[in-house]
RNA sequence: GGCCCCAUCGUAUAGCGGCCUAGUACGCCGCCCUCUCACGGCGGUAACGCGGGUUCAAAUCCCGCUGGGGUCACCA
């Protein structure tokens, strides 16, 4: 080994990508990216019954969505069946592990009889240490030779040891009747195969650890460096899973939020670095490190997510922010914009961002650059068009009409109005955002009519005081 | 139930024996700014689960309790 990291995301493909899974994923991809390491992606689908080619895409399209590539092609765990048999033929040539001809229903049986005389309910089987020429000619599974005496410590670098007692661990299977490996014994070769360094994954994997370890050593294979972080637990404090309110990655990218401000979020769920909690990608790769992920699960909160997608939207550049929003629209079935109204956006980026958390918040903020004339004020908007307000635009329009286009101008303009009719700027305002945008939460009426240039601003402003 | 893990404001966390009458961020509540919204500014609310130790000194170390979580497949 030259000393690269090598990190992996490992999901299964039993459904879309979670929060769970997608934080783990983007643990692995800044421990890698951090340390111009690779960041591995393989997919376990060594259970054919439940993966499904639907959800191995959702997966794809999740991490892509949140921008976590991965070196190299997605490797399919079931691809590797035959090297994962091989290894386990090897383990029975090393008396490392053995046939095992007992049915389902024997190993039933010898759990409730165990259940029921309190003892542990881990199978034990009786072709363990059985002569090979007792080997009835039947359909059997591989297991492993586990020892029975003594304890198996893992080195982990969040939880610290963790020492599990041998008589916890079973003589699990390695290779099914059919002879296709199980999941076991597949991330162990795995791993191994391809190099990986480190190994973060939830700590719902911790007990398999200690499983795995036994191939490692069987092997005489090398242990990765173990990282077994917290779950991110729902509101009622349970583990978060498909069907337990857990959203999929893509359920987030719909509700609009910005895929840096979800990296930013998912970062701080369960990882710190002092009191840092709005950071850039960079920074996060330059940070990031095992030792500052804490040991107890955490649970997801909208608001602060919230919060730090307004931070990044605020913060991305218009151009990069406009392509963000186009796909955000894509993604979610809605219109496309045209190029003219692209363009106005562009130019009215730079007073929306400021005022969204979201996707459809920027879009609500935009309405004034969205809609098309003649304007549809909606209800609220509406009522501060009254007749006395209407009188007062149609005086202001072909003062606008005359007016250098400049904001200093404009706000001159508009405050002499207000001022000839005793009324405060706010009382002028409101009228001026309704005819502008249809709406009454917009940005500034002078950033309105800036964006929208003199012509359409007069031309709004007509029809609305007519 | 066995085994394993966890435990600081509502939430995420800082803290790694004295700097802690416990900091920060979000949220919430006031006030300010203000053309709406958002931003921003100021102030406030609010936590070391309990009980024993160890120590001159414990949020920090140890033990027990309680509470929570995870895991016990020819699933991953």
């Amino acid at each position: 080994m030259n000393g690269q990291v090598v990190t992996r995301f490992a999901p299964s493909p039993t459904g879309f990508l979670h929060i769970g899974g997608a934080r783990t994923a983007l643990f692995n991809w800044l421990y890698a990216r951090g340390r111009g390491g690779k960041f591995l992606l393989r997919i376990e689908d060594t259970d054919r019954e439940r993966s499904t080619p639907e959800a191995t895409q959702a997966i794809l399209d999740g991490l892509d969505w949140l921008g976590l590539d991965h070196d190299g092609e997605a490797v399919s765990q079931a691809a590797g069946a035959v090297r994962h048999a091989e290894v386990a033929k090897t383990l029975l040539d090393k008396g490392q592990a053995y046939k095992c001809f007992s049915t389902q229903e024997e190993i039933q049986a010898f759990r409730e009889k165990a259940r029921e005389e309190k003892r542990s309910t881990l199978f034990q089987s009786p072709w363990r240490d059985a002569d090979p020429a007792d080997h009835p000619d039947a359909s059997y599974v591989i297991r492993i030779k586990a020892p029975r005496e003594g304890q198996t410590v893992i080195r982990d670098e969040v939880q610290g040891d963790v020492t599990i007692g041998n008589d916890q661990l079973d003589d699990m299977v390695l290779l099914r009747s059919d002879g296709s490996p199980v999941y076991m014994l597949a991330v162990v070769v795995d791993d191994h195969d391809m190099g990986v360094t480190h190994v973060i994954r939830g700590d719902d994997h911790l007990n398999n650890a200690a499983r795995q370890m036994l191939i490692y050593e069987a092997m005489g294979w090398e242990v990765p460096v173990w990282a077994h972080i917290p779950l991110i637990h729902g509101p009622d404090g349970k583990k978060l899973s498909k069907r337990h309110g857990a959203l999929g990655v893509d359920e987030y990218q719909r509700m609009g939020y910005p895929a840096a401000g979800m990296r930013n979020y998912l970062a701080r769920l369960g990882w710190s670095h002092g009191d840092d909690e709005y950071f850039s990608d960079e920074q996060a790769k330059a940070w990031f490190d095992i030792s500052g992920i804490g040991k107890s699960p955490a649970r997801f909160d909208f608001k602060k997510l919230e919060n730090l997608c307004g931070q990044h939207i605020a913060a991305t550049p218009d151009a990069a922010l406009l392509q963000e929003l186009r796909a955000y629209l894509a993604a979610t079935g809605q219109a496309p914009l045209d190029d003219a109204t692209a363009d106005l956006m562009l130019g009215a980026m730079y007073c929306l961002k400021d005022r969204a958390k979201t996707f459809p918040q920027l879009l609500e903020k935009a309405e004034f650059a969205l809609a098309r004339r003649p304007i549809a004020p909606d209800e609220k908007a509406a009522k501060a068009l009254d007749s006395v307000s209407r009188g007062i635009l149609s005086e202001l329009t072909p003062q606008l009409q005359n007016a250098s286009w400049t904001r200093d101008e404009l706000e001159a303009v508009a405050s002499r109005v207000a001022e000839a009719h005793g009324i405060g700027f706010g009382k002028l305002a409101a009228p001026l955002r309704a005819a502008l945008a249809g709406r009454t939460v917009t940005p500034s009426v002078f950033d309105m009519m800036l964006v929208l240039g003199r012509d359409e601003t007069v031309a709004r402003l007509g029809e609305a005081s007519a």
